[in-house]
DNA sequence: ATGGTGGCGCGGCCA
């Protein structure tokens, strides 16, 4: 089963592209963030012609979370239990084996922000809310843009950004008491090459000079953990023509 | 160079 995750900056203007990717890399499950696109007006006919259900939380211009899958979502959850929030950034689902949660995790813009402060509450909530999926499922994906480098070694220049949004301790914090409740980093249960990131800001010819973060992650339970078989960055699609500034990650679990 | 690029939607916000 193959599972992947993409911030796709406006799922309208990229609809073309994620079609295409979903024909060419063929998942059973794609995960997407900030589609910017209200419910009522969600593509779903375009997913159905490529044999994909597909489940949305969105709203308009800001956020929106929705995945395409070959089976079809059932059980799903659009809030943070607790956690009264506006803005349309998560999308639990069960699907075939999995229970998963799609997540748009806030930017947190900068750490005088009060978006910052929203960024680490939400986080916590956050925690709370899975603490409760992790002792009800034990096969649990949390896959999406968690706005969030893990480590040093997901950053192209850590001196540069060390203490800025997205690498703070408080928030590397956060993030490690997530994964404490269960999680592995998909993406570091396998050799990867050095500076491997999934996003590249759109300015500087960043792409270009490589100059990312790793800040998509999927996070596998322990019972996924030992059935994960690979996970990999496809950056592909960062080098289309107006390209989403994120690349998709892939994960492959073997679920016989 | 306190910029740069892109999406949304038409001025300014957000990333």
């Amino acid at each position: 089963m193959k599972v992947a995750t993409w911030n796709v900056n406006s799922l309208r203007v990229r609809l073309d592209q994620v079609c295409a990717w979903l024909e060419e890399a063929a998942p059973d499950i794609l995960a997407m963030q900030e589609t910017k696109i209200p419910d009522e007006e969600f593509p779903h006919q375009a997913f159905a012609a490529l044999g994909y259900r597909s489940v949305c939380n969105g709203q308009r211009a800001y956020n929106g979370v929705a995945v395409a899958s070959r089976q079809a979502p059932e059980a799903i959850v659009i809030d943070i239990d607790g956690f009264g929030d506006p803005q349309r950034r998560v999308l639990g689902a069960t699907i075939g084996p999995l229970r998963l949660y799609d997540l748009y995790v806030p930017n947190g813009q900068n750490v005088e922000s009060e978006k910052y402060l929203y960024k680490l509450n939400w986080l916590e909530a956050l925690r709370e809310h899975l603490a409760g999926e992790a002792a009800r499922h034990e096969r649990l994906l949390i896959l999406g843009d968690f706005n969030i480098a893990p480590e040093d070694r997901d950053v192209h220049d850590p001196a540069a950004w060390e203490g800025k949004v997205h690498c703070t301790p408080a928030e590397r914090a956060a993030l490690a008491r997530i994964v404490d409740l269960g999680f592995d980093d998909a993406f570091r249960l396998f050799d990867q090459p050095e500076r491997t990131f999934s996003w590249w800001d759109y300015r500087g010819g960043a792409f270009r000079r490589n100059l990312g973060l790793r800040i998509d992650l999927i996070l596998c339970s322990k019972a996924l953990r030992s059935r994960c078989r690979a996970c990999d960055i496809d950056p592909g699609p960062r080098r289309l023509e107006r390209p989403s500034d994120h690349a998709p990650v892939v994960a492959e679990f073997d679920l016989n």
